[in-house]
DNA sequence: CCGATATATTTCAAGAATGAATATTTTGAA
DNA sequence: TTCAAAATATTCATTCTTGAAATATATCGG
């Protein structure tokens, strides 16, 4: 494994990188919005809800859902309200410990979520149609490797 | 240049990859905000604009800044006044164009900005220690195609 | 069993972010 | 020239987001 740089010509370039996938990173993240608004009226941090529960669909309690989209515990309360009340998501009260809250989507929230994905999945793939297979190895594994890395450095 | 899949394979390629790019971005971000508040009491998004003057020294107007970090003109003007009442930045009214504003660091902000920017980019390196030169090389290529690639989709 | 500690969630205050509306100034075309 | 359209920045209402404090429940060591 590589390791922090002593020379500055590799921090630069690391730097650079990173600046360049914030950008990349925010660009697509303002079309999602975009679209998700305009077509859906809806908002990206409520996909992103949605999208986690939809893959476990036997739900995650509210402390896995702030790990798996990494944000904070207060923020997924707040999302998560929302959703409830509007009717996609559920709140199910754990009995074996009874601090736990359950949460996952409804049936409508299923139906809804899965118009949704696919519109989504089309524009991603529009967004990131620059990318071809050889492109998609690569960053692959770099993108794990990067993952585990950073899950390593936090513990 | 590659072209939306009409397979499936592809975009759900694309689609990993997306997701996978987010968690990385995220998992980084957290960690800068946690550098930045812990270690100089202050915020991500005012470092953001610090850094942006900071490479433009001769000032952004509020648009270009808004431009440049792909933020709403509305949270700009936010971010910006905050970090005017710190003084750590400066509003110059155009005289030519009475619509516009430069904004600029002031000589704190710059002493300021120094300190902050070579603790972060040590921060960075840590981070991105994983990345040796060939995968900077390669992600080098790959970002700067995608960012034009979405460039040229907005307009 | 008890008390301390740890875990799970919500609430709260403050800041960040959006998009629409507004006010002002400039530009450009008839 | 003139005036409608475009451009610039701010304000506003709403939502998102954080981190800390509060609340409630569970676990563990003695």
């Amino acid at each position: 494994m590589a390791v922090p740089s002593e020379s500055s010509a590799l921090a630069t370039r690391r730097l650079k990188l990173w600046i360049r996938m914030l950008g990349v990173t925010r660009q697509v993240e303002n079309q999602l919005r975009e679209f998700l608004r305009v077509d859906f009226d809806t908002t990206l941090p409520r996909f992103d809800v949605m999208a986690a529960l939809y893959r476990r669909r036997e739900g995650l309690t509210m402390t896995d859902l702030s790990r798996t989209l990494l944000i904070s515990n207060g923020n997924t309360t707040t999302v998560v309200s929302r959703l409830v009340q509007d009717g996609l998501v559920r709140r199910l009260y754990s009995e074996e410990d009874r601090r736990r809250i359950t949460v996952t989507l409804t049936a409508e929230g299923i139906a809804r979520f899965e118009i949704l994905a696919a519109r989504h999945r089309e524009l991603i793939d529009r967004l990131f149609a620059e990318l071809g297979d050889e492109d998609l190895d690569a960053l692959r594994d770099v993108f794990r490797r990067l993952r585990d890395s950073l899950s390593a450095q936090d513990a």
